[in-house]
DNA sequence: GTCTATATCGAGATAGAC
DNA sequence: GTCTATCTCGATATAGAC
């Protein structure tokens, strides 16, 4: 804990993380990642064995960081509508890196469910402490029926928001899309 | 036109198109084609130069398919309205196949953001062909306003709701999703 | 722990016989 | 047109020196 190891462990997970979201898993080498945290490829493979492996640590610290975020979001906002507010201004506040490289979470999976089912199990928790975050907000709401469909329904919303504004590189699209969402209501 | 050359063509293109849209584009090797269709490596670049080439034929292949597709929509549907619900319905008519591999468009796109920007501006055509058919739906249904923004807005729609079935490989979310966009009408 | 060197494999791509 | 043989490169992964 708090090693020199610990923390080299830390930026190759960061590298990997960072290049997994712009080049996409697949398209993404070991040569790459050393490169980005300036090892080399042996000193690579003292910390993880295999790309499965790398893989699993990427994934983990994303859960960690949405939790860790969410946790920031409820100390921010007091009210349940602001955060919600909040979760779908999301891709708003990061408008460059969405036209470019759509959500991390999305075209992660999209991309294990093609490569490796396994882990996409594992990459879909990423969803999961969204979902469970937002129906405690609806909750919060006094929403009582439907309340893990509806939370189910904002994560579709946005995602499909992401895919067609990065596949036609659209930023007008995802500022109408999303001023039009935070009208919803339930119905 | 019609020569053996031509036809095997097709043959390559097809089983192409299979692979590109089950296991990816990136993942998806000359020798997985070859195999597929039954011929030798050699054989397949005496049709296609390079990966880039096969991709573009694949392409213009799905933009040639979904304009057939639409016209027969066209002939079995007078009601713009119903066309319009088996537009949405589209996936739940493919259910194995988008809980398993996603939307064959939006994933490709998904994909291409990450590994060929220059070929995502040639594969997002299959989204615009989509979406100039709901533009002419929606002049039939008398929408006037934003009937683009519109258009896009269902393309964006189906596309939340697959990449989240295809995450959770939830079909149960497909069902309903469905059901409820059918209720969309214009605010 | 971190490095260099190397093994092994499969990919895209080419040459040339038939 | 279709094949076999081969080239070249970059990928994952390992061995072993420091």
């Amino acid at each position: 804990m708090g090693s020199k190891g610990e923390a080299l462990r830390q930026r190759i997970v960061a590298a990997a993380d960072e290049l997994f979201y712009r080049q996409g898993y697949e398209n993404t080498s070991f040569s790459d990642i050393a490169d980005a945290v300036g090892i080399s490829r042996g000193n690579f493979y003292y910390h993880f064995k295999s790309k499965d492996e790398i893989l699993s640590a990427v994934i983990d610290s994303r859960v960690a960081a949405i939790v860790t975020m969410l946790n920031e979001w409820d100390k921010k906002f007091k009210d349940p509508r602001q955060r919600l507010y909040y979760y779908i201004d999301m891709p708003l506040r990061d408008q460059e890196n969405i036209c470019l490289h759509g959500c991390p979470v999305g075209s992660l999976c999209t991309e294990l469910a093609k490569i490796n089912r396994t882990m996409l199990d594992d990459a879909n928790r990423m969803f999961a402490v969204f979902r469970d975050w937002l129906i405690l907000q609806l909750n919060f709401l006094g929403v009582r029926k439907n309340v893990k469909k509806i939370a189910m329904h904002f994560i579709a919303r946005v995602q499909g928001i992401v895919t067609v504004t990065n596949a036609f590189e659209d930023k007008d699209f995802l500022q109408q899309e999303t001023k039009q969402l935070k009208k919803w209501q339930c119905r």
